[in-house]
RNA sequence: GGUCGCGUAGCCGAGUGGCUAGGCAAAGCUCUGCAAAAGCUUCUACAGCGGUUCGAAUCCGCUCGCGACCUCCA
């Protein structure tokens, strides 16, 4: 039996994963903005965590999972013009930034119920944490590694780079930082063009304010995540996650952050996901090619050709390795319907499926099905490898069905290998990977219905009027209700 | 421009110094009144050029192509 491997993005490794108190581990992700409606990029980073406390839990461990609702705005420090983006966007749309971030808080969440996406343990906002935000600055200037000016305050990146690995995480030089910065306005402030804002003096439009030692403001970009961190997980906790392109400036400089208020590192393992492409190209505001997560379920997109089911969406994501880049197409997203389908129809059959006692057994056989269903937890141990485990469950689908349609006609396996694949394959479908089968509830109607139909069109067959029998199949055919003839008489049917 | 990463069969995508991942699509067979489904079989790929090695898609170098980050971003 393997043990939990993860790859590190400090030390651009594989490591063992081992928690700082056993059997205990602490997990931070970034969460979302919600100055906008969720799109698709945001369910990468949410299932992909969502599958890696799920196994951390499976493994035995007490999870906390903390994911943070960034509702106070992203300040650029460097922006070129100094309003915070939530409160922009508030006075466009004639909100108060409460009620657009309650909105669009409230949105995220349907969307991560939909992608069946276990709710973290504390999900904290930025604007409750604004004292425990204040008190780390007034830490790190105390430290000697912030400075006040115009009622701003600022990291001496420089300074820090001096003592502590500064562009370690992100694979940087702060010398090149130093060059290739472009010039943008509001540079003036700061002493060092790599530095950046724990704490901005808010101008007067600006509607989100705080009272602070250096007047009315708002917190820098990266300093919520420190705060909030620290304060559910303690001053040094397991994994931190988040998206790829938080690795700069975001997570580098929570790192530079904490290290001084804490005294030491903050975090153990960072993990990092890659992006969703959309035709090659990562999918952001500044392409204009966002898919919201409401036009992804409904197919009301010119680049969708349909809707998606949020599960079909899960699964997609999936299959495709973390660290791996994951280009969209409607062509990728068709593909990976039909085997979700057809993946649930093997989960059914299994769960159907009884020990045949006058069958004799095959032990090579019964090897090989217990080796497909053991190697998923040595997949799952090499750093989350989502895709060969859903690999080797469609290694079994074929020898399900022909156990349980008799091309297997004379050799079973054993009964209590039979219930421990049984066990472990809905322990890694719904458990584990997190899926569940497409419209459970609605399904139980049209049994009804169709057990109907079918019963005719048997009737029908029995008298030899193919007519009959084939104008039933075909209408539900036309409607999209595929009716299948059985090996053993039976009629099943499945929906496109 | 700097830094990092990627280029795998028709498509999507794992993996990796020797043992054809998997899915979707396609073809053949079996089954079947006909279909569909299912089962079996087939399609044996790793950008190009050098090098290291008994052996490289996997390691190294160069070239070409693509992307990410450097600025809000999942």
């Amino acid at each position: 039996m393997s043990e939990l491997h993860l790859y590190n993005s400090f030390t651009r490794r594989k490591e063992k994963f081992e928690s700082i108190t056993p059997g205990y581990a602490g997990l931070y992700v970034c969460g979302p903005t919600v100055s906008g409606e969720s799109h698709m990029g945001h369910a990468r980073p949410y299932i992909t965590f969502d599958v890696v406390q799920r196994y951390l839990k499976h493994l035995g461990y007490k999870v906390r999972y903390v994911r943070n609702i960034t509702d106070a705005g992203h300040f650029e420090e460097e922006g070129r013009d100094a309003i915070d983006k939530v409160s922009e966007k508030a006075l466009l749309e004639k909100l108060e930034p409460m009620e657009m971030v309650h909105k669009y808080t409230s949105m995220f969440h349907k969307g991560m119920a939909l992608f069946n996406c276990e709710e973290p343990n504390i999900e904290p906002t930025a604007t409750g944490h604004i004292i425990e935000q204040i008190a780390m600055i007034e830490k790190i200037i105390a430290a000697g590694y912030a400075y006040e000016i115009n009622g701003s305050v600022y990291f001496d990146v420089p300074k820090y780079a001096e003592n502590f690995a500064y562009g370690k995480l992100s694979g940087r030089v702060l010398e090149d930082q130093l060059e290739t910065t472009r010039d943008l306005d509001g540079q003036d402030e700061k002493r060092n063009k790599a530095d950046f804002a724990l704490w901005k003096n808010a101008p007067p439009e600006h509607i989100m304010r705080w009272a602070s030692p250096w007047g009315e403001g708002f917190p820098g970009w990266h300093i919520e995540c420190s705060a909030m961190s620290r304060k559910y997980l303690g001053d040094k906790f397991d994994i931190h996650g988040g998206g790829m392109d938080l690795q700069f400036p975001h997570h580098e400089s929570e790192i530079a952050q904490s290290t001084i208020a804490n005294g030491h590192a903050p975090v153990n393992y960072w993990m990092h996901n890659n992006m969703i492409t959309i035709n090659g190209k990562k999918m952001g505001k500044s392409y204009n090619n966002v898919i919201k997560l409401s036009e992804l379920f409904s197919g009301n997109h010119p680049i969708l050709a349909q809707a998606y089911h949020p599960m079909v969406i899960r699964f997609y994501i999936l299959q495709t390795h973390y660290r791996s880049t994951l280009d969209f197409s409607n062509e990728a997203l068709q593909a990976a319907e039909k085997a979700f389908i057809s993946i649930c129809e093997t989960r059914d059959t299994l769960a159907k499926l009884q020990f045949d006692t006058a069958k004799e057994l095959n032990q090579e056989l019964d090897t090989t099905l217990v080796n497909y269903i053991n190697e998923c937890d040595d997949f799952m141990n090499d750093d989350f490898n989502t895709a060969r485990v859903i690999a080797n469950l469609f290694l079994l689908k074929p020898n399900i069905n022909s156990l349980d349609k008799g091309d297997f006609a004379k050799y079973s396996i054993k009964e209590e290998s039979l219930n421990y694949i049984k066990s472990k394959f809905e322990t890694y479908f719904t458990n584990i990977l997190g899926l569940k089968p497409l419209d459970a509830a609605q399904s139980e109607k049209l049994d009804q219905v169709l057990a109907l139909l079918i019963e005719m069109r048997k009737d029908a067959r029995k008298r030899k009027d193919f007519a009959a029998s084939d104008l039933i199949r075909n209408k539900l055919a036309e409607t999209g209700v595929l009716l299948k003839d059985e090996k053993d008489g039976s009629v099943s049917y499945t929906l496109e």
